[in-house]
DNA sequence: GTAACTGCAAAATATTTGCATCCTT
DNA sequence: AAGGATGCAAATATTTTGCAGTTAC
């Protein structure tokens, strides 16, 4: 853990307040993406669904958090790592979906390859996800 | 093109519709990815949302089209290519995600490299995601 | 004290399901 | 004729916006 989660909120200009500590403390325990009604079941129902989405934006805006597309209809977070910082996102790592479980896992040893792009084509964020089976549910199966 | 759009649904044991036809063909003259809304849009609302999403439902289960991961909250399709088939996806190569005009293409000349995964994972489809700045907004910024 | 944050109400958008009717084969 | 496909109604899920009340600093 690098820092404290309410020095984190402050280097950013947020203010500390319980559901954005108890909100970056679910991504940090987590060792996947959390969708914003993955949070709301998390917490129990105990801050609004509103101010989750506020959260969620706002974590966006300053860099702490990252999204990853999905192939589910739900918009993916994860948390970023320290090159992050507002409005620039150095992600890139590959993240993995398990179709059995439905769990997406961030696979920081997985650095995305680079690749050439068509002419005029210019990126600024890539993101690899793969879906599968991942290594809990290879054994159950 | 490779089959008429009525072969390629009689192939796969789906009756020929207006509606069906008329959505194959928006994906082949589309050079993005569609969403049911897009969809939608295209006819002039000429058919039913619910009958988009049942014929999309369709195609991907018959391996017509894919699903690309998308970090809007809506999900795209396109196109497979010829070596798909039914519960068999081999869609390989990238999507570029415009930020400007919001279009999604596919980069059917990058082809996705290989990763090597962390034990016990095992991937079944790979989707590489870019994002930025397209060849034709490049111009008009 | 003030600006920022939260909660409630409500609207907009996206997706799913049931059922009656219509069309393809 | 029979099974599949569509359209309508309605329910559910997701996301956004406005505003009033509350809290962090």
């Amino acid at each position: 853990m690098v820092a404290s989660v309410s020095d984190l909120l402050k280097n950013n200009n947020l203010s500390v307040t319980d559901t954005r500590v108890k909100i970056l403390e679910y991504f940090m325990e987590s060792d996947g993406a959390l969708s914003p009604g993955d949070l709301e079941r998390l917490s129990g129902k105990n801050f609004d669904r509103v101010t989750i989405y506020r959260t969620l934006q706002a974590f966006l805006d300053k860099g702490i958090i990252h999204s990853i597309p999905s192939l589910e209809n739900t918009t993916l977070y994860a948390i970023c790592k320290d090159e992050c910082s507002e409005g620039r996102h150095f992600d890139n790592h590959a993240h993995f979906i398990c179709s059995v479980c439905g769990k997406t896992y961030c696979l920081d040893d997985v650095v995305i390859p680079n690749v050439k792009l068509p002419k005029g084509f210019v990126a600024i964020q890539r993101d690899l996800i793969l879906s599968g089976k991942c290594s809990h549910c290879q054994i159950n199966i």
